[in-house]
DNA sequence: TTCCAGTAGGGTAATTGGGGAG
DNA sequence: CGTGTCCCAATTACCCTACTGG
């Protein structure tokens, strides 16, 4: 496998899987509580995955601009 | 269109094969554990076809649909 | 055939969701 | 108005050993 530096492929269909975190990773990149979080996904202010189970995943793309300010 | 088959692969005998998916797979695409892919299958949640050892292997459509919030 | 990463099990600890009060 | 904390139930993650797939 000659996975250089941007390893994402996961999927033999040249499907692009998104990354995803969780709502710890989140919380802690934000330097909030993982219920703050929840509530930013509850609120609308940041869009979730849900998980077959009800858990919330986020894009790491989207926290990366929220946090670089936009 | 006599065959409106966008783009799949050959088969013989004109029989389509689905694209399937594996745990890894689903698990990286949901940021869970394959251990929590295996349990959303186990609990009905996810239909999974078996290879003859016992390995499930997931349709790539009935994720890709569940992902997208379908 | 051998090799080994990935998977299936089961069992237990850690997160998460939801509501509600401060 | 937004956040952190408490509760409980549900979901998920990590531990192990044995077997499968390519």
């Amino acid at each position: 496998m000659a996975t250089t530096t941007t390893a994402a492929a996961a999927a033999p269909g040249g499907f692009e899987p998104e990354p995803l975190l969780t709502p710890a990773e989140v919380a802690t990149m934000f330097r909030v509580d993982p219920k703050t979080v929840t509530r930013w996904a509850k609120a609308g202010r940041l869009s979730s995955i849900r998980t077959l189970g009800g858990h919330r995943r986020y894009r790491e793309m989207e926290v990366r601009e929220l946090l670089t300010g936009r």
